[in-house]
RNA sequence: GGGCCGUUAGCUCAGCUAGGCAGAGCAGGGGCCUUUUAAGCCUUUGGUCGCAGGUUCGAUUCCUGCACGGCCCA
Protein backbone atom coordinates (compact mmCIF):
# COMPACT_ATOMS: atom_id res chain seq x y z
CA UNK A 1 0.00 0.00 0.00
CA UNK A 2 1.85 3.32 -0.86
CA UNK A 3 1.12 5.67 1.43
CA UNK A 4 1.24 9.08 1.06
CA UNK A 5 2.86 11.85 4.19
CA UNK A 6 0.12 12.37 5.80
CA UNK A 7 -0.92 8.76 5.68
CA UNK A 8 2.19 8.04 7.47
CA UNK A 9 1.34 10.63 9.90
CA UNK A 10 -2.30 8.72 10.29
CA UNK A 11 -0.60 5.22 10.35
CA UNK A 12 1.74 5.92 13.33
CA UNK A 13 -1.22 7.47 15.45
CA UNK A 14 -2.82 4.40 14.55
CA UNK A 15 0.03 2.36 16.41
CA UNK A 16 0.59 4.79 19.23
CA UNK A 17 -3.77 3.85 20.18
CA UNK A 18 -3.24 0.46 19.79
CA UNK A 19 -0.29 0.52 22.21
CA UNK A 20 -2.17 2.93 24.77
CA UNK A 21 -5.22 0.53 24.59
CA UNK A 22 -7.61 1.86 22.22
CA UNK A 23 -7.53 -0.43 19.31
CA UNK A 24 -8.23 2.08 16.43
CA UNK A 25 -10.53 -0.84 14.80
CA UNK A 26 -12.92 -2.28 17.24
CA UNK A 27 -15.55 -5.22 17.09
CA UNK A 28 -18.67 -4.02 19.03
CA UNK A 29 -20.35 -0.93 19.03
CA UNK A 30 -22.81 0.51 21.56
CA UNK A 31 -25.00 3.68 20.13
CA UNK A 32 -28.38 4.65 21.93
CA UNK A 33 -29.13 7.56 19.91
CA UNK A 34 -28.45 8.86 16.08
CA UNK A 35 -27.61 12.26 16.26
CA UNK A 36 -30.61 13.41 15.34
CA UNK A 37 -32.33 11.36 18.13
CA UNK A 38 -29.79 13.32 20.81
CA UNK A 39 -30.51 16.03 20.17
CA UNK A 40 -34.42 15.88 19.52
CA UNK A 41 -34.04 13.95 23.25
CA UNK A 42 -32.54 16.97 24.57
CA UNK A 43 -35.44 19.32 22.92
CA UNK A 44 -37.58 16.88 24.55
CA UNK A 45 -36.75 18.47 28.37
CA UNK A 46 -33.66 15.74 28.60
CA UNK A 47 -31.28 18.00 29.39
CA UNK A 48 -29.00 15.30 31.09
CA UNK A 49 -29.67 12.77 29.69
CA UNK A 50 -27.21 9.62 28.89
CA UNK A 51 -26.32 9.03 25.26
CA UNK A 52 -24.28 7.45 23.31
CA UNK A 53 -23.65 8.75 19.83
CA UNK A 54 -21.47 7.22 16.61
CA UNK A 55 -20.42 9.08 13.56
CA UNK A 56 -17.63 10.49 11.78
CA UNK A 57 -15.38 13.27 13.15
CA UNK A 58 -16.01 16.36 10.83
CA UNK A 59 -14.68 18.83 13.03
CA UNK A 60 -12.09 19.31 15.87
CA UNK A 61 -11.62 22.75 17.91
CA UNK A 62 -8.89 21.96 20.67
CA UNK A 63 -8.80 24.59 23.36
CA UNK A 64 -6.36 23.39 25.93
CA UNK A 65 -7.58 21.32 28.13
CA UNK A 66 -11.24 21.64 26.58
CA UNK A 67 -12.53 21.12 23.30
CA UNK A 68 -15.26 20.27 20.67
CA UNK A 69 -15.97 18.46 17.89
CA UNK A 70 -18.55 17.31 16.00
CA UNK A 71 -19.88 13.89 14.71
CA UNK A 72 -21.78 13.14 11.83
CA UNK A 73 -23.74 10.66 10.94
CA UNK A 74 -26.77 9.44 8.71
CA UNK A 75 -29.13 11.51 10.86
CA UNK A 76 -26.76 14.85 10.91
CA UNK A 77 -24.20 15.61 13.57
CA UNK A 78 -23.97 16.82 17.13
CA UNK A 79 -20.86 18.54 18.66
CA UNK A 80 -18.90 17.01 21.49
CA UNK A 81 -17.63 18.68 24.12
CA UNK A 82 -14.57 16.89 25.79
CA UNK A 83 -12.83 17.83 28.96
CA UNK A 84 -9.40 16.46 30.71
CA UNK A 85 -11.37 16.64 33.86
CA UNK A 86 -14.17 14.13 32.46
CA UNK A 87 -11.86 12.34 29.72
CA UNK A 88 -8.58 11.83 32.30
CA UNK A 89 -5.12 12.13 31.42
CA UNK A 90 -4.35 9.27 28.93
CA UNK A 91 -7.76 9.40 27.41
CA UNK A 92 -7.71 13.05 26.42
CA UNK A 93 -4.12 13.18 25.21
CA UNK A 94 -4.99 10.57 23.23
CA UNK A 95 -7.96 12.56 21.33
CA UNK A 96 -6.26 15.03 21.08
CA UNK A 97 -2.82 13.25 19.30
CA UNK A 98 -4.51 10.78 17.57
CA UNK A 99 -7.80 11.35 16.60
CA UNK A 100 -8.37 12.79 13.73
CA UNK A 101 -11.41 14.10 10.88
CA UNK A 102 -12.69 11.35 9.17
CA UNK A 103 -12.06 8.82 11.78
CA UNK A 104 -15.68 7.34 13.26
CA UNK A 105 -15.94 7.19 16.81
CA UNK A 106 -18.45 6.28 19.81
CA UNK A 107 -18.76 9.42 22.11
CA UNK A 108 -20.76 8.23 25.50
CA UNK A 109 -21.50 11.12 28.03
CA UNK A 110 -24.89 13.62 29.10
CA UNK A 111 -26.60 15.58 26.79
CA UNK A 112 -25.89 19.69 27.40
CA UNK A 113 -26.29 22.82 26.22
CA UNK A 114 -23.32 24.93 25.49
CA UNK A 115 -23.04 28.58 26.45
CA UNK A 116 -23.19 29.53 22.91
CA UNK A 117 -26.67 27.60 22.87
CA UNK A 118 -25.61 24.38 20.46
CA UNK A 119 -26.93 21.10 22.07
CA UNK A 120 -24.06 18.98 22.62
CA UNK A 121 -22.53 15.55 24.00
CA UNK A 122 -20.70 16.27 27.28
CA UNK A 123 -18.43 13.27 26.57
CA UNK A 124 -17.28 11.45 29.62
CA UNK A 125 -15.79 8.68 27.41
CA UNK A 126 -14.52 8.37 23.65
CA UNK A 127 -13.90 5.72 21.76
CA UNK A 128 -12.31 5.27 18.34
CA UNK A 129 -14.49 2.56 15.94
CA UNK A 130 -12.47 2.82 12.88
CA UNK A 131 -9.23 5.17 11.98
CA UNK A 132 -9.09 6.95 8.86
CA UNK A 133 -5.65 6.56 7.27
CA UNK A 134 -6.74 8.68 3.90
CA UNK A 135 -7.83 12.19 5.01
CA UNK A 136 -11.14 13.26 3.12
CA UNK A 137 -11.44 16.29 1.17
CA UNK A 138 -13.56 17.84 3.59
CA UNK A 139 -13.50 21.68 3.62
CA UNK A 140 -14.25 23.59 6.74
CA UNK A 141 -18.02 24.74 6.35
CA UNK A 142 -20.04 27.73 8.02
CA UNK A 143 -23.31 29.28 8.07
CA UNK A 144 -24.20 32.37 6.48
CA UNK A 145 -27.75 33.13 7.03
CA UNK A 146 -28.65 29.65 7.11
CA UNK A 147 -27.15 28.38 4.04
CA UNK A 148 -24.00 26.30 4.70
CA UNK A 149 -20.77 27.79 3.20
CA UNK A 150 -18.23 24.55 2.23
CA UNK A 151 -14.49 25.63 1.78
CA UNK A 152 -12.78 23.89 -0.55
CA UNK A 153 -14.65 20.18 -0.67
CA UNK A 154 -14.05 17.79 -3.34
CA UNK A 155 -15.38 19.56 -6.37
CA UNK A 156 -13.57 17.91 -9.35
CA UNK A 157 -15.91 15.69 -11.45
CA UNK A 158 -13.80 13.14 -12.20
CA UNK A 159 -12.80 12.81 -8.93
CA UNK A 160 -15.86 12.77 -7.56
CA UNK A 161 -17.12 10.20 -9.69
CA UNK A 162 -13.99 7.74 -9.88
CA UNK A 163 -14.17 8.00 -5.98
CA UNK A 164 -17.74 8.35 -5.50
CA UNK A 165 -17.45 7.04 -1.70
CA UNK A 166 -15.50 10.44 -1.10
CA UNK A 167 -17.94 12.73 -2.57
CA UNK A 168 -20.32 11.33 -0.39
CA UNK A 169 -18.62 10.99 2.78
CA UNK A 170 -18.04 14.87 2.02
CA UNK A 171 -21.11 15.93 0.61
CA UNK A 172 -24.47 15.55 2.43
CA UNK A 173 -26.97 17.27 -0.79
CA UNK A 174 -25.15 14.07 -2.93
CA UNK A 175 -26.07 11.72 -0.57
CA UNK A 176 -29.52 13.33 -0.20
CA UNK A 177 -29.79 13.35 -4.08
CA UNK A 178 -29.74 9.17 -4.37
CA UNK A 179 -32.14 9.06 -1.17
CA UNK A 180 -34.67 10.98 -3.36
CA UNK A 181 -34.15 8.98 -6.34
CA UNK A 182 -34.62 5.55 -4.28
CA UNK A 183 -37.55 7.82 -3.32
CA UNK A 184 -38.72 8.13 -6.59
CA UNK A 185 -38.64 4.61 -7.38
CA UNK A 186 -40.64 3.89 -4.55
CA UNK A 187 -43.40 6.02 -5.58
CA UNK A 188 -43.31 4.92 -9.23
CA UNK A 189 -43.74 1.33 -7.46
CA UNK A 190 -46.55 2.25 -5.52
CA UNK A 191 -48.70 4.15 -8.60
CA UNK A 192 -48.25 1.10 -10.39
CA UNK A 193 -49.25 -1.45 -7.73
CA UNK A 194 -51.90 0.73 -6.62
CA UNK A 195 -53.39 0.62 -10.20
CA UNK A 196 -53.41 -3.41 -10.38
CA UNK A 197 -50.36 -4.22 -12.30
CA UNK A 198 -47.55 -6.74 -11.03
CA UNK A 199 -44.29 -6.31 -11.19
CA UNK A 200 -42.69 -8.83 -12.77
CA UNK A 201 -38.44 -9.98 -14.03
CA UNK A 202 -37.92 -10.75 -17.52
CA UNK A 203 -34.08 -11.57 -18.85
CA UNK A 204 -31.41 -9.29 -18.83
CA UNK A 205 -29.54 -11.74 -21.17
CA UNK A 206 -31.73 -12.28 -24.33
CA UNK A 207 -30.87 -14.17 -27.59
CA UNK A 208 -32.76 -11.96 -29.56
CA UNK A 209 -32.80 -8.12 -29.10
CA UNK A 210 -35.74 -5.98 -29.70
CA UNK A 211 -38.12 -3.29 -28.36
CA UNK A 212 -36.11 0.01 -29.48
CA UNK A 213 -33.65 1.14 -32.23
CA UNK A 214 -30.40 0.65 -30.79
CA UNK A 215 -27.33 -0.85 -30.38
CA UNK A 216 -26.68 -4.25 -28.02
CA UNK A 217 -24.33 -4.87 -26.37
CA UNK A 218 -23.28 -9.11 -26.76
CA UNK A 219 -21.77 -11.20 -24.29
CA UNK A 220 -21.90 -15.18 -24.61
CA UNK A 221 -22.63 -17.98 -22.63
CA UNK A 222 -19.75 -20.31 -21.76
CA UNK A 223 -21.67 -23.47 -21.36
CA UNK A 224 -24.69 -22.90 -23.52
CA UNK A 225 -21.78 -21.92 -25.83
CA UNK A 226 -24.38 -18.78 -27.50
CA UNK A 227 -24.11 -15.80 -27.96
CA UNK A 228 -26.28 -13.48 -25.97
CA UNK A 229 -27.44 -9.61 -26.07
CA UNK A 230 -27.78 -7.68 -22.97
CA UNK A 231 -31.45 -6.30 -23.57
CA UNK A 232 -32.38 -3.04 -25.17
CA UNK A 233 -35.70 -2.92 -23.96
CA UNK A 234 -38.26 -5.13 -21.47
CA UNK A 235 -40.74 -4.67 -24.49
CA UNK A 236 -41.11 -7.93 -26.40
CA UNK A 237 -40.71 -9.75 -23.18
CA UNK A 238 -43.72 -8.40 -21.03
CA UNK A 239 -46.05 -8.36 -24.38
CA UNK A 240 -45.78 -12.01 -24.05
CA UNK A 241 -46.95 -11.89 -20.96
CA UNK A 242 -50.56 -10.49 -21.97
CA UNK A 243 -50.46 -13.29 -24.00
CA UNK A 244 -50.15 -15.54 -20.94
CA UNK A 245 -53.29 -14.02 -19.32
CA UNK A 246 -51.98 -11.20 -16.66
CA UNK A 247 -53.63 -7.96 -17.85
CA UNK A 248 -51.09 -5.56 -16.96
CA UNK A 249 -47.95 -5.75 -15.85
CA UNK A 250 -44.64 -3.68 -15.29
CA UNK A 251 -40.79 -3.96 -14.66
CA UNK A 252 -38.40 -1.44 -13.46
CA UNK A 253 -34.75 -2.63 -14.05
CA UNK A 254 -31.55 -1.92 -16.52
CA UNK A 255 -31.81 -1.76 -20.51
CA UNK A 256 -28.05 -1.65 -22.03
CA UNK A 257 -27.79 0.40 -25.27
CA UNK A 258 -23.97 0.08 -27.04
CA UNK A 259 -24.19 4.39 -27.55
CA UNK A 260 -22.64 7.25 -26.44
CA UNK A 261 -22.58 8.85 -23.45
CA UNK A 262 -24.26 12.70 -23.23
CA UNK A 263 -25.65 14.88 -20.63
CA UNK A 264 -28.73 12.68 -20.87
CA UNK A 265 -27.63 9.20 -22.27
CA UNK A 266 -25.80 6.75 -20.20
CA UNK A 267 -25.29 2.98 -22.06
CA UNK A 268 -27.07 1.74 -19.08
CA UNK A 269 -30.15 3.14 -17.38
CA UNK A 270 -32.93 2.34 -15.58
CA UNK A 271 -36.41 2.22 -17.34
CA UNK A 272 -40.02 1.40 -16.21
CA UNK A 273 -42.15 -0.15 -18.70
CA UNK A 274 -45.72 -1.05 -18.28
CA UNK A 275 -48.23 -2.95 -20.49
CA UNK A 276 -52.56 -2.96 -19.56
CA UNK A 277 -54.69 -4.61 -21.64
CA UNK A 278 -57.58 -3.15 -22.80
CA UNK A 279 -56.00 0.72 -22.84
CA UNK A 280 -54.87 2.48 -26.34
CA UNK A 281 -52.68 5.64 -26.23
CA UNK A 282 -55.34 7.86 -24.96
CA UNK A 283 -55.77 6.08 -21.82
CA UNK A 284 -51.82 6.03 -21.07
CA UNK A 285 -51.44 9.88 -21.87
CA UNK A 286 -54.25 10.07 -19.18
CA UNK A 287 -52.37 7.25 -16.80
CA UNK A 288 -48.68 8.84 -17.51
CA UNK A 289 -49.90 12.65 -16.42
CA UNK A 290 -51.47 11.05 -13.52
CA UNK A 291 -48.19 8.66 -12.55
CA UNK A 292 -45.47 11.83 -13.31
CA UNK A 293 -47.75 13.91 -11.32
CA UNK A 294 -47.90 11.66 -8.27
CA UNK A 295 -44.76 10.57 -7.80
CA UNK A 296 -43.54 14.33 -7.85
CA UNK A 297 -46.49 14.94 -4.97
CA UNK A 298 -45.03 12.09 -3.29
CA UNK A 299 -41.50 12.39 -3.13
CA UNK A 300 -41.23 16.34 -3.33
CA UNK A 301 -44.67 17.24 -2.27
CA UNK A 302 -45.70 19.13 -4.44
CA UNK A 303 -46.67 18.94 -8.54
CA UNK A 304 -44.67 22.49 -9.12
CA UNK A 305 -41.15 22.10 -9.40
CA UNK A 306 -38.32 23.59 -10.81
CA UNK A 307 -35.89 22.62 -13.04
CA UNK A 308 -32.90 24.44 -14.24
CA UNK A 309 -34.34 27.66 -13.38
CA UNK A 310 -37.17 27.05 -15.13
CA UNK A 311 -40.91 26.69 -13.03
CA UNK A 312 -42.37 23.36 -14.23
CA UNK A 313 -45.73 23.17 -13.18
CA UNK A 314 -46.27 18.29 -13.53
CA UNK A 315 -50.29 18.67 -12.50
CA UNK A 316 -52.58 17.35 -15.33
CA UNK A 317 -54.11 18.01 -17.99
CA UNK A 318 -50.87 18.33 -20.00
CA UNK A 319 -50.20 19.91 -23.39
CA UNK A 320 -51.05 17.60 -26.34
CA UNK A 321 -49.93 18.36 -29.53
CA UNK A 322 -49.44 15.76 -32.83
CA UNK A 323 -45.69 15.67 -33.72
CA UNK A 324 -46.79 16.88 -37.39
CA UNK A 325 -48.33 20.25 -36.04
CA UNK A 326 -45.49 20.69 -33.27
CA UNK A 327 -42.42 20.42 -35.83
CA UNK A 328 -44.94 22.55 -37.87
CA UNK A 329 -45.06 24.76 -35.59
CA UNK A 330 -40.90 25.19 -34.73
CA UNK A 331 -39.70 24.59 -38.10
CA UNK A 332 -42.12 25.73 -40.46
CA UNK A 333 -41.87 22.42 -41.97
CA UNK A 334 -45.02 20.16 -42.92
CA UNK A 335 -43.73 17.18 -43.25
CA UNK A 336 -46.36 15.66 -45.20
CA UNK A 337 -45.94 17.60 -47.73
CA UNK A 338 -42.30 16.01 -47.88
CA UNK A 339 -43.45 12.26 -48.00
CA UNK A 340 -39.50 11.02 -49.53
CA UNK A 341 -36.26 11.20 -47.33
CA UNK A 342 -34.97 13.29 -50.23
CA UNK A 343 -37.42 15.84 -50.35
CA UNK A 344 -37.32 16.06 -46.60
CA UNK A 345 -33.37 16.66 -46.69
CA UNK A 346 -33.93 19.65 -49.39
CA UNK A 347 -36.77 20.94 -46.68
CA UNK A 348 -33.98 20.73 -44.14
CA UNK A 349 -31.80 22.57 -45.82
CA UNK A 350 -33.79 25.47 -46.95
CA UNK A 351 -33.69 26.20 -43.03
CA UNK A 352 -30.30 25.99 -42.58
CA UNK A 353 -29.81 22.30 -41.23
CA UNK A 354 -27.42 19.61 -42.39
CA UNK A 355 -29.11 16.40 -41.85
CA UNK A 356 -27.59 13.31 -41.33
CA UNK A 357 -26.91 11.69 -44.81
CA UNK A 358 -28.76 8.45 -45.56
CA UNK A 359 -31.23 8.61 -42.68
CA UNK A 360 -34.82 7.55 -43.54
CA UNK A 361 -37.63 9.75 -44.09
CA UNK A 362 -38.75 8.78 -40.30
CA UNK A 363 -35.23 8.87 -38.94
CA UNK A 364 -35.08 12.66 -39.91
CA UNK A 365 -38.33 13.85 -38.42
CA UNK A 366 -37.37 12.09 -35.24
CA UNK A 367 -33.76 13.34 -35.16
CA UNK A 368 -33.67 16.35 -37.79
CA UNK A 369 -36.84 17.90 -36.39
CA UNK A 370 -38.18 16.61 -33.07
CA UNK A 371 -35.06 15.86 -31.85
CA UNK A 372 -33.34 19.31 -32.79
CA UNK A 373 -35.49 21.34 -33.01
CA UNK A 374 -38.36 20.87 -30.96
CA UNK A 375 -37.67 18.91 -28.05
CA UNK A 376 -35.25 21.41 -26.53
CA UNK A 377 -38.48 23.64 -26.44
CA UNK A 378 -40.81 21.71 -24.89
CA UNK A 379 -40.02 22.67 -20.96
CA UNK A 380 -43.44 22.02 -19.41
CA UNK A 381 -44.92 18.90 -19.99
CA UNK A 382 -45.71 18.24 -23.55
CA UNK A 383 -47.54 14.85 -25.50
CA UNK A 384 -46.40 14.69 -28.92
CA UNK A 385 -48.53 12.36 -30.36
CA UNK A 386 -48.49 10.43 -34.14
CA UNK A 387 -45.57 9.22 -35.18
CA UNK A 388 -44.17 7.95 -38.35
CA UNK A 389 -45.51 4.57 -39.00
CA UNK A 390 -41.53 3.42 -39.92
CA UNK A 391 -39.60 4.26 -37.05
CA UNK A 392 -42.63 3.02 -34.73
CA UNK A 393 -42.21 -0.96 -36.07
CA UNK A 394 -44.31 -1.96 -32.62
CA UNK A 395 -47.15 0.56 -32.29
CA UNK A 396 -50.54 0.07 -34.48
CA UNK A 397 -51.41 2.04 -37.06
CA UNK A 398 -53.64 4.71 -36.73
CA UNK A 399 -56.87 4.14 -38.16
CA UNK A 400 -57.48 5.99 -42.06
CA UNK A 401 -54.03 7.40 -41.62
CA UNK A 402 -51.16 5.36 -43.26
CA UNK A 403 -48.76 7.60 -42.32
CA UNK A 404 -48.74 6.94 -38.98
CA UNK A 405 -49.42 5.25 -35.79
CA UNK A 406 -51.09 5.48 -32.22
CA UNK A 407 -47.71 6.29 -30.52
CA UNK A 408 -46.82 9.31 -28.12
CA UNK A 409 -43.76 10.61 -26.45
CA UNK A 410 -43.71 12.85 -23.43
CA UNK A 411 -41.29 15.83 -22.75
CA UNK A 412 -40.64 17.90 -19.58
CA UNK A 413 -37.67 20.43 -19.24
CA UNK A 414 -36.96 20.22 -22.75
CA UNK A 415 -36.14 16.37 -22.61
CA UNK A 416 -38.08 13.14 -24.23
CA UNK A 417 -38.90 11.36 -21.16
CA UNK A 418 -40.69 8.54 -22.33
CA UNK A 419 -42.59 6.43 -24.84
CA UNK A 420 -45.89 4.88 -25.48
CA UNK A 421 -48.35 3.27 -28.07
CA UNK A 422 -51.22 1.85 -28.40
CA UNK A 423 -49.32 -1.63 -29.05
CA UNK A 424 -49.57 -3.37 -32.08
CA UNK A 425 -50.85 -7.06 -31.73
CA UNK A 426 -51.78 -8.21 -35.23
CA UNK A 427 -48.94 -10.56 -35.79
CA UNK A 428 -49.79 -10.68 -39.65
CA UNK A 429 -48.53 -6.77 -39.44
CA UNK A 430 -46.30 -7.06 -37.14
CA UNK A 431 -44.63 -9.95 -39.63
CA UNK A 432 -44.66 -6.97 -42.11
CA UNK A 433 -43.61 -4.52 -39.87
CA UNK A 434 -39.95 -6.66 -39.12
CA UNK A 435 -39.65 -6.92 -42.85
CA UNK A 436 -39.56 -3.54 -43.39
CA UNK A 437 -37.32 -2.53 -40.86
CA UNK A 438 -34.86 -4.77 -42.39
CA UNK A 439 -35.29 -2.97 -45.80
CA UNK A 440 -35.08 0.62 -43.97
CA UNK A 441 -31.92 0.22 -42.33
CA UNK A 442 -29.92 -1.20 -44.01
CA UNK A 443 -27.60 1.04 -44.33
CA UNK A 444 -27.12 0.50 -40.24
CA UNK A 445 -28.07 -2.37 -39.95
CA UNK A 446 -27.81 -3.15 -36.27
CA UNK A 447 -30.26 -0.62 -35.39
CA UNK A 448 -32.98 -2.37 -37.56
CA UNK A 449 -35.00 -4.08 -35.19
CA UNK A 450 -34.47 -7.60 -35.89
CA UNK A 451 -37.41 -10.09 -36.61
CA UNK A 452 -38.01 -11.62 -33.56
CA UNK A 453 -40.05 -15.04 -34.73
CA UNK A 454 -41.25 -16.56 -31.08
CA UNK A 455 -42.54 -13.18 -30.16
CA UNK A 456 -44.84 -13.55 -33.66
CA UNK A 457 -45.45 -17.00 -32.48
CA UNK A 458 -47.10 -15.86 -29.23
CA UNK A 459 -49.02 -13.16 -31.02
CA UNK A 460 -50.52 -15.76 -33.16
CA UNK A 461 -51.57 -16.91 -29.70
CA UNK A 462 -53.72 -13.72 -29.58
CA UNK A 463 -52.38 -10.99 -28.00
CA UNK A 464 -55.73 -8.51 -26.48
CA UNK A 465 -55.70 -5.02 -27.30
CA UNK A 466 -53.23 -3.07 -25.31
CA UNK A 467 -51.51 0.56 -24.45
CA UNK A 468 -47.85 0.48 -23.43
CA UNK A 469 -45.33 2.76 -22.03
CA UNK A 470 -41.65 3.23 -21.24
CA UNK A 471 -39.76 5.86 -19.18
CA UNK A 472 -36.35 6.74 -18.56
CA UNK A 473 -36.19 6.87 -14.88
CA UNK A 474 -32.75 8.65 -14.32
CA UNK A 475 -33.99 11.54 -16.41
CA UNK A 476 -36.73 11.76 -14.23
CA UNK A 477 -34.33 11.69 -11.41
CA UNK A 478 -32.45 14.73 -12.97
CA UNK A 479 -35.78 16.23 -13.47
CA UNK A 480 -37.26 16.36 -10.05
CA UNK A 481 -33.77 16.58 -7.96
CA UNK A 482 -33.09 19.17 -10.64
CA UNK A 483 -29.85 17.91 -12.18
CA UNK A 484 -28.30 18.93 -15.37
CA UNK A 485 -26.92 15.80 -16.20
CA UNK A 486 -27.68 12.31 -15.70
CA UNK A 487 -24.44 11.53 -14.16
CA UNK A 488 -25.29 13.13 -11.51
CA UNK A 489 -28.03 10.69 -10.44
CA UNK A 490 -25.66 7.60 -11.23
CA UNK A 491 -23.80 6.43 -8.59
CA UNK A 492 -20.96 5.27 -10.77
CA UNK A 493 -21.26 7.22 -13.75
CA UNK A 494 -18.98 5.50 -16.36
CA UNK A 495 -15.60 6.44 -16.60
CA UNK A 496 -12.63 5.34 -19.04
CA UNK A 497 -10.39 3.04 -16.66
CA UNK A 498 -6.94 4.75 -15.50
CA UNK A 499 -4.21 3.51 -13.41
CA UNK A 500 -5.82 3.85 -9.65
C1' G B 1 -15.39 11.48 -34.52
C1' G B 2 -14.44 17.32 -34.51
C1' G B 3 -13.61 22.11 -31.84
C1' C B 4 -12.51 24.65 -27.34
C1' C B 5 -10.93 24.27 -22.23
C1' G B 6 -8.69 21.83 -17.98
C1' U B 7 -4.88 18.51 -15.25
C1' U B 8 0.38 22.48 -10.04
C1' A B 9 0.81 19.95 -2.15
C1' G B 10 -4.26 15.52 0.89
C1' C B 11 -8.35 19.51 -0.73
C1' U B 12 -9.48 24.41 -3.18
C1' C B 13 -6.66 27.37 -6.26
C1' A B 14 -2.65 31.30 -7.87
C1' G B 15 1.77 31.32 -10.86
C1' C B 16 2.05 30.40 -17.27
C1' U B 17 1.70 35.50 -23.42
C1' A B 18 7.68 38.83 -19.50
C1' G B 19 10.99 31.25 -19.77
C1' G B 20 15.20 32.55 -14.37
C1' C B 21 15.05 29.29 -6.55
C1' A B 22 7.24 26.30 -7.23
C1' G B 23 3.32 29.78 -3.96
C1' A B 24 -1.41 30.84 -0.82
C1' G B 25 -5.65 29.26 2.17
C1' C B 26 -7.49 24.91 4.41
C1' A B 27 -5.86 20.07 6.15
C1' G B 28 -1.25 17.99 8.68
C1' G B 29 3.23 18.50 12.60
C1' G B 30 5.18 21.39 17.21
C1' G B 31 3.72 25.16 21.01
C1' C B 32 -0.18 28.38 24.01
C1' C B 33 -5.27 28.17 25.27
C1' U B 34 -11.14 24.33 30.30
C1' U B 35 -17.99 26.74 26.59
C1' U B 36 -15.60 26.85 21.00
C1' U B 37 -17.97 26.65 16.25
C1' A B 38 -14.62 28.58 9.14
C1' A B 39 -12.30 29.11 17.12
C1' G B 40 -7.82 32.19 17.81
C1' C B 41 -2.39 33.22 18.21
C1' C B 42 2.94 31.62 17.24
C1' U B 43 5.70 28.16 14.40
C1' U B 44 6.51 24.37 10.72
C1' U B 45 6.45 19.96 7.20
C1' G B 46 4.65 18.79 2.55
C1' G B 47 5.58 18.91 -4.97
C1' U B 48 7.05 13.11 -10.67
C1' C B 49 3.78 21.12 -11.88
C1' G B 50 -0.95 14.52 -15.79
C1' C B 51 2.76 11.44 -19.10
C1' A B 52 6.48 11.38 -23.15
C1' G B 53 9.33 14.07 -26.43
C1' G B 54 11.13 18.83 -28.63
C1' U B 55 13.08 24.10 -28.53
C1' U B 56 16.44 26.60 -25.02
C1' C B 57 22.30 27.96 -21.19
C1' G B 58 17.71 27.11 -18.49
C1' A B 59 10.69 24.79 -19.35
C1' U B 60 5.27 24.39 -14.48
C1' U B 61 5.64 28.38 -18.33
C1' C B 62 6.80 27.91 -25.43
C1' C B 63 5.94 23.66 -29.29
C1' U B 64 4.35 18.42 -30.61
C1' G B 65 2.21 13.86 -29.31
C1' C B 66 -0.43 10.91 -25.77
C1' A B 67 -3.73 9.89 -21.38
C1' C B 68 -7.85 11.29 -18.49
C1' G B 69 -11.78 14.72 -17.76
C1' G B 70 -15.27 18.96 -18.85
C1' C B 71 -18.25 21.97 -22.27
C1' C B 72 -20.08 22.48 -27.19
C1' C B 73 -20.92 20.21 -32.00
C1' A B 74 -21.70 15.54 -35.00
Amino acid sequence: MELNDLERQRLEKLERLQEKGFPPYPARVERTHTTAQAIAAFEAGGDGTDVTVTGRLRSIRIMGKASFAHVEDESGHIQLFLRLNDLGEDAYAAFKQDFDLGDFVEAKGTLMQTRAGEISVHVGRLRMLAKALTPLPWGKEQEVDGEVVRYSAMSDVEERYRQRYADLAVQPEVREIFRTRARIITALRRFLDEHGFLEVETPVLQPVYGGAAAHPFTTHHNQLDQDLYLRISFELYLKRLLVGGYERVYEIGKDFRNEGVSFKHNPEFTQVEFYAAYLDYYDVMDLTEAMISSVAQQVLGSTTITYQGHAIDLRPPWRRVSLRDAIKEMSGIDYVDYPTADGLIGALRGIGRQPEPGASWGKLIDNSLLGSIVEPTLIQPTIVYDYPRDISPLAKSKPGDPMHVERFEFFIGGMEMGNAFTELNDPLDQEQRFLEMGRLYQADDEEAHPMDEDYLRAMKYGMPPNGGFGMGVDRLVMLLTDQATIREVLLYPPLKQREV
